[in-house]
DNA sequence: GCCGTTTTCGGCCCGACTGTTTTCAGTCG
């Protein structure tokens, strides 16, 4: 079975070899077209069959006849031959850290070195030594790599999911700005643009003491290993694995610092590209024409030196926003205080009336209109769970003012639910079970208005099956809900329901801890599908129309 | 190999850091 994923896998190492053969342009061309594929929210297979494979930023001729091969036969002859011609073993040393693609060609051809197993070898029989351009800590930070490298698991460093990522960052962030003289710190990067893992963290300060910071950091307490630092960046590892850098930039450039570490990186090439066609030159200091300074200390200053709006952080992958921000504002994404409803708020199985007001309260406060309260129903172990009596009849006959309140039940769409005598559920939650499931059951009561799709553990999974849960919530007229954890949607799940018309719906995180990431990640996951404010709406059910069910509208 | 209202050919982002060097190459993000 073809996949996105294993497409763009294939481009990557056709990448990989190709660096080893020297190859100047050909290595960023592949790559760029895996990372356009990698983000795709459509399976290639009806990409094709549309004949929009050229639409993909980074395909062309050539690469649109390997992706036809792939979807054909599963491989692709190019890549194999590839394959025959450059031991695969010298991918595997270029992805140790500090050694490229330039090194391992000469281990290839200088030593007859073709893998991570002859390398070892080679260093231990002290072969390097005497090498051109090999000194005894070059030979120490390789052998160091190759030693990490065999005591990792196969695969090497994992991206780590972003919902693991946010309280690290959390962490980070406190420390570094409870540092005297710290001014403005902020997380940039693939965590800034919220996607759905990170494979590091990019850190960004303006201070006026850069060696306190950097002192902190450092001494934080879970720091493995301290990989470089200079006067303006550091590198930390740590202890999970995941790689930290900081760097610290004078308050004038922030705003183009920001820009240029939040990336990405196919963006900030094509911003580049502008720049040059205007005369000017883009980097991590500012906007220059000449040697003086048209923009940095804001980002909207950036953007608006390149005649560009300023371009929300979720949506910075080259997919056209660029050319959107060009005609004029986008339209505004949706925000915080554009979450007026949530239809799926779970409370502990103890809570008590008293906690129902808090939650309420809460509600309030945070301007809600609707809060929709699963008392009932199937958690996803599959047992069956409840609110205490008490607390469940305090749901369903309070009358907050300005807030309506939604008493609901979650199932998996087959089971029904019990609920306390005269007390009954406005909608269900739906949580299937099983991939994909059968028909939601009659027998379950109440009409369904929130579907959490179940998308599954792994991280190649097929659009198609997306695609699967999309086609139902329109059938069933339910919306799909999003945010982090694997019975989600996450944004390319995301924005086929909105190209699709299904509606979405965002977990607030009201009721829940102050450190519990899911709102912002719900709402960073909506955003990057181009969700805009005017499209999310709670409306509360109204007994005049008949209705009990709650809609979120687009 | 891709891309283009300045180009269908000739470009392809740019700077920090490290290690090995007498001025720079490689790697990284």
């Amino acid at each position: 079975m073809p996949s996105n994923a294993e497409a763009a896998e294939i481009f990557s190492l056709i990448a990989d070899l190709l660096d080893v053969l020297g190859e100047k342009f050909k290595p960023d061309a592949y790559r760029r077209a895996a990372r356009s594929i990698e983000t795709l929210s459509e399976d290639l297979g009806r990409v094709a069959a549309r004949n929009e494979l050229r639409t993909i930023p980074g395909v062309g001729a050539a690469i649109e006849e390997k992706i036809r091969e792939y979807l054909a036969t599963g491989t692709i002859p190019y890549y194999e031959r590839l394959r025959r011609e450059v031991p695969p073993g010298l991918a595997e040393l270029m992805r140790l850290p500090g050694l490229g693609p330039k090194t391992a060609r000469r281990f290839w051809v200088e030593l007859g070195i073709e893998g991570p197993g002859e390398l070892s070898d080679a260093i231990s029989q002290g072969r390097l030594l005497g090498v051109k351009g090999f000194g005894p800590k070059k030979i120490e930070q390789i052998a160091s790599a190759l030693r990490a490298a065999t005591a990792a698991p196969p695969g090497g460093a994992a991206r780590l999911p972003l919902e693991a990522a946010f309280p690290v960052a959390e962490r980070i962030l406190r420390a570094l700005r409870a540092v005297p003289g710290s001014e403005s710190i902020e997380v940039a990067g693939s965590f800034r643009r919220r996607r759905e893992s990170v494979g590091d963290l990019d850190i960004l300060a303006t201070s006026n003491t850069p060696d306190a910071i950097f002192d902190a950091f450092s001494a934080l307490p879970d720091v493995r290993e301290v990989r470089l630092r200079g006067g303006t960046k550091e590198t930390v590892v740590l202890a999970n694995g995941l790689q930290v850098d900081l760097r610290v930039v004078e308050p004038d450039a922030f705003g183009a610092a920001l820009q240029y570490f939040t990336g990405s990186k196919d963006h900030n090439v094509h911003l580049r590209t502008i720049a040059r066609d205007r005369g000017l030159k883009v980097n991590e200091y500012g906007v220059f024409r000449g040697e003086e300074r048209v923009a940095g200390r804001t980002e909207e200053e950036v953007y608006a030196s390149l005649g560009l709006a300023w371009i929300p952080p979720e949506l910075r992958e080259n997919r056209g926003e660029i050319e959107a921000a060009a005609k004029g504002p986008l339209p505004p994404l949706v925000g915080p205080a554009d979450l007026t409803g949530d239809l799926h708020v779970h409370l502990p199985s103890e809570a008590s009336a008293e906690d129902i007001d808090r939650l309420l309260q809460e509600a309030r406060a945070r301007h809600l209109d609707y809060l929709g309260i699963v008392v009932a129903g199937f958690g996803a172990d599959g047992r069956p769970f409840a609110l205490a009596p008490a607390a469940i009849a305090r749901i369903a006959s309070a009358r907050p003012k300005g807030l309506t309140v939604g008493v609901a039940i979650e199932t998996d769409g087959e089971r029904s639910v019990d609920l306390p005598s005269g007390i009954r559920a406005d909608y269900r939650v739906i949580r299937p079970t099983a991939a994909p499931p059968g028909p939601v059951a009659a027998s379950a009561r109440g009409p369904p208005a929130l579907l959490l799709a179940h998308l599954g553990p792994s991280p190649g999974e097929p659009a198609e099956r997306v695609r699967h849960w999309v086609d139902r919530a329109r059938a069933e007229g339910c919306a799909l809900e999003v945010g982090p954890g694997p019975e989600r949607l996450d944004s390319n799940g995301a924005r086929l329901a909105r190209e699709a018309g299904v509606p979405i719906g965002i977990p607030t995180g009201v009721g829940a801890a102050a450190d519990d990431p899911t709102g912002p990640i719900a709402l960073g996951l909506a955003r990057r599908a181009g969700t805009a404010a005017d499209e999310v709406r709670v409306r509360p059910p109204t007994s005049s129309a008949g209705s009990r069910r709650p809609i979120v509208s687009r």
